[in-house]
DNA sequence: TAACTTGAGTGATAACCTCTAACCATGACC
DNA sequence: GGTCATGGTTAGAGGTTATCACTCAAGTTA
């Protein structure tokens, strides 16, 4: 009887309504068993209805999945813009940001950023998502302007820019982005995956000493 | 007709090398589709032999990719001990030759690294062989004295070095033990994953960039 | 040499899974 | 009221893991 959004017919306003629930229990059940043990069939019964039905509403598993990526991409894109508008774009607010999105719900970050399907090509939208995300990085490393060492991947990032999209930051800074990714992304996934638990120190301190280390604390001025 | 190994039956023979080409016939499917899409009736198939034959040689599924996962772990001590053997304990050759072994398989890179199984934990002989790779690392870190800078973490791994297992590194060399693996793990998943394959730089080039930040050159006493 | 024991491989079977095909009921619209 | 798209059903094809009972050959022992 909610009006809700006008201009949608009661079978649409339905249709979405059950899609959301069959995203809903597949979330349920990847964050549980993982991607792999994802199944249309047990997704089915849990909602009482029976099987192929499913099949009314995505084209396959796979379809499923890709649904799921791309949700997932632009829940973190959410995240993200969301973190650089509250505290604007800094560096240390969107490390925070990306790992607390990570550790509330670690096969979601998995489903992003894991061990990837051979075949699997990701379709264009998913990967703009992830350009919007990188732009909000860009524009964080574009802050902090300091000294560029100017190194030979600089050189190397300056003719190899394209991945920017336009983002009128120096090399120095598209540098600093892509090592900001990729030591948190290692950081942080070998958190997830448990290849710490056996240790006993804090994976938190470790991210934190590694993003002191990116904005320039310890390594270079630090207090040695 | 060989005699190969004295006291060894025939028939102990037969098995071991009925189990390692099962094993043989399991890496090359993993190679291609990826460990998800490994089936044993694939490999009984091809092999010639009907389905439940191979539960023989292994007791299901999960311990098939179980032994693998074992000697993918082995097949990297191997190469990181051989490379530290052959070039010194140093901590560049450990990382080149962990990227080429990571580059020989990306798949065997990710049955170890990659996305992890919510309900799995690895048997101890796994972690044993786990910490002798580390135990490398920890003599290359060893080596480059060097200032240590004796941050937060730092205090923090004097306190927590059961990981180390008795290895005499000081703190700073854990940490940088540490950054070490994540750091590089970090552009190598990545890369890996193709994550790198839109933007068109050369992921080597960020791969030695990282290394030469992690020894020191660049970030500190760079060419600036 | 003959009998016995062990182990490899088989087909049948159960219980899952994805996905297609055919069919039926219900609600919307003309 | 008739037409028709839509969502649901059951049946079935073809795939998987895994267990069971059984056969048969090889090795071992008396």
């Amino acid at each position: 009887m909610t009006p809700s959004e006008a201009g949608t017919t009661p079978r649409e306003r339905y249709r979405a309504q059950v899609r959301a629930e069959i995203k809903d229990r597949a979330w349920e059940q990847i964050a549980t068993a993982g991607a792999s043990a994802l199944s249309l069939n047990a997704i089915a019964k849990q909602m009482g209805m029976s099987g192929p039905a499913l099949y009314r509403y995505f084209g396959g598993r796979d379809e499923l999945i890709t649904e799921l990526v791309r949700d997932a991409y632009r829940s973190l894109a959410d995240a993200v813009r969301a973190a650089a508008a509250k505290d604007g774009p800094d560096v240390r607010v969107l490390a925070h940001a990306l790992r607390d999105w990570a550790l509330e719900d670690p096969q979601r970050y998995f489903l992003i950023y894991g061990t990837p399907v051979p075949g699997y090509h990701a379709p264009d939208d998913i990967t703009a998502i992830a350009s919007e995300i990188m732009a909000h990085l860009l524009d964080a490393c574009a802050e902090v302007g300091g000294d560029a060492p100017e190194g030979p991947f600089d050189t190397h990032l300056a003719e190899h820019r394209d991945w920017a999209d336009g983002h009128p930051a120096p090399p120095a800074a598209l540098h600093r982005a892509l090592t900001f990714w990729t030591r948190l992304h290692g950081v942080l996934s070998l958190e997830l995956a448990g290849h710490f638990t056996g240790m006993r120190f804090d994976p938190a301190l470790l991210f934190t000493a590694e993003l002191d280390d990116l904005t320039g604390r310890p390594p270079a001025q630090g207090l040695c």
